[in-house]
DNA sequence: GTGAAAGCGCTAACAG
DNA sequence: CTGTTAGCGCTTTCAC
């Protein structure tokens, strides 16, 4: 049935070695032995077992990916080119949904231990620094996207402060004097950082910070976004401009908006945060942070990488990715509707 | 370093036997013994390691899904709802990305023989029947969607045809009289299939074929829909009505109406395919064939597993899963303009 | 009930 | 250059 590097052998009347440096590619093998076994190989069909293969090396040749929904556009675009990045270095990935609780991340990162990956990358988004300690059973870990905790570990983000400071000085640059914020989350480290940031820029361009304006989100998702810019609206003096800490709560503001018959940019102008693929396609399209995912995915390959083939135990590095701010309709005024992205390719 | 199965026998005093039946939780072990296996096992902190049991039992625990791109949300949303369903049965999941080329998804076909997955979920977007042949190394495969080969392999998708009549169906029903359609690609064997269900609506409904109303796409991505809806309307007399063969499609086609300054659906009438998510919260909401992704992940993982653990070589299966047409703002008129998705949770 | 030993398929010394 | 041998960590007959 399934054939192994011992038929091979058998087969091509050589031993099991020599077909191993042939599969392997080792250069010196005698040429009419080279033939034979190639010969076998191809008869028999052979395939190594790469779980044996690995098992005797040591290695697994498995990544986890650890992140809370695949069906989050940010998640599913960030889990396509860690794959990629992956793959570059003879990594397959593993992917495990957390739904961004606790319990589930602290199972998660718990099974890592098992021997069956290499490293892992990981999203948390509740967990809490006492579920780090050798919870991975020591495998290289590298913490992805921004967290309330402070552990000792590899890390990879954008510079969230910077970035939400950005976006809202984009949106006092308008002359916008209201602006108000979407996505207040004590359980979430993004939240507190985009807050940070948008304070900043609130106190830099002279207005002051006003706590009604800031609307919280249980989650970051679409209904959540209509469901906060209502009661924003509701205020007795509703905002002019409204920063959300991500695009989804961006596009669910959108709608809102537009159910009210508010025009967006004119009456108020909306800034969201990760670029989606979506967002450039919305009505309006959104103005958003964007961070370079692909910078980011490489980083942390990177990172696991060089821990997992890297000796000698260097102090955890803390690696900031770059991001732009993306203009569009949102924030520019119609002019720029007749701009649509080409096809690409 | 890492603690292994004899470590532990060592440390309690008993053999490796005895743990490993204390580990995979086999009943008769005199008490003693396993009160002392258990207290070893934890100040040891041992992880049993997966790959070795694998080897051992002949199975390796995992799963490959292969998928264009993750980036695409119906892929990303499918991927999530895969892996969900396939950790009920004790797998990890593989997501291998062949962004749609005939080349890699033979590559990735062919890696599937090395005994690191026990089956596979396969995707394919340009494949042909003569790829197939022992390609998988003999695993157990599970075609997902539309295909347009006829290979003897379980297969599972909702039925194309009668959703895409279903969906023009409901346009002709509106009183739209020219029902364009965008996403013909004779690569692929969703847009036969679509076509035809089209073809079949249109003639039902008394309406005439007419090839200028069906606009190609390469790729079915946002900006394809939009550069397709340009062409559509520039038509010497355009579509009042259009039935885009997937959701992307069709929110670039919002988009072009938007920035030539038509109305949806008061102009022109959409419908979609795939039910994104963010399908829900477009301005227009967007109408459209919502298939059951979470029972097509379902079926498909339970019939890995007869495969797998099915010894009767039992004729392959053809399973059709439920869909449904979501009718929203894009057809329904701007009536329900004020019905937005309560947040879940 | 539990120990000893074989072996899953492969790679890596170590001889020759 | 190539054969022999010893495991990687685990499960599993087969005795005791």
């Amino acid at each position: 049935m399934t054939v192994t590097l011992k038929d091979v052998a058998t087969l091509a009347g050589v031993s099991v070695k020599t077909v191993s440096n042939v599969v392997n590619g080792y250069a010196f093998v005698k040429p009419e032995n080279r033939r034979r076994v190639e010969e076998a190989l191809a008869t028999t069909g052979y395939r190594p077992n790469v779980g044996a293969r690995n098992l005797r090396r040591g290695r697994t040749g498995f990544l986890a990916l650890m992140v809370p929904e695949l069906s989050i556009p940010y998640f599913g675009e960030l889990a396509g080119l860690v794959i990629t990045a992956a793959q570059k270095r003879g990594w397959s990935v593993l992917i495990e949904q957390t739904q961004g609780t606790r319990s589930r991340e602290r199972a998660t990162l718990a099974s890592l231990g098992s021997h069956l990956v290499d490293g892992a990358l990981v999203h948390p988004e509740a967990l809490q620094a006492s579920d780090f300690p050798d919870l991975a059973g020591g495998i290289p870990l590298v913490l992805l996207g921004e967290h309330a905790v402070d552990v000792p570990i590899d890390h990879v983000a954008i510079d969230n402060v910077l970035a939400a400071k950005t976006a809202v000085a984009h949106l006092a640059s308008l002359g916008r004097r209201r602006i108000a914020a979407i996505g207040r989350n004590p359980w979430r480290g993004t939240s507190e950082q985009r807050l940070a940031g948008y304070r900043v820029a609130l106190s830099e361009a002279g207005l002051s910070y006003e706590d009604s304006l800031v609307a919280p989100a249980e989650k970051y998702h679409r209904a959540h976004g209509a469901a906060a810019m209502k009661t924003l609206l509701a205020l007795p003096s509703p905002p002019d401009a409204v920063f959300c800490f991500n695009d989804l709560l961006a596009i669910g503001a959108l709608r809102a908006l537009a159910e009210v018959g508010l025009r967006v940019p004119e009456d108020v102008a909306i800034v969201g945060f990760d670029n989606n693929e979506e967002s450039a396609f919305s009505l309006p399209a959104l103005t958003t942070i964007a961070p370079d995912k692909a910078a980011l995915a490489e980083a942390a390959i990177d990172l696991v990488h060089r821990r997992v083939s890297g000796s000698s135990p260097v102090a955890p590095e803390d690696i900031q990715t770059p991001f732009s701010l993306e203009i569009r309709e949102s924030t520019a005024g119609p002019g720029s509707w007749l701009s649509i992205p080409p096809p690409p390719g």
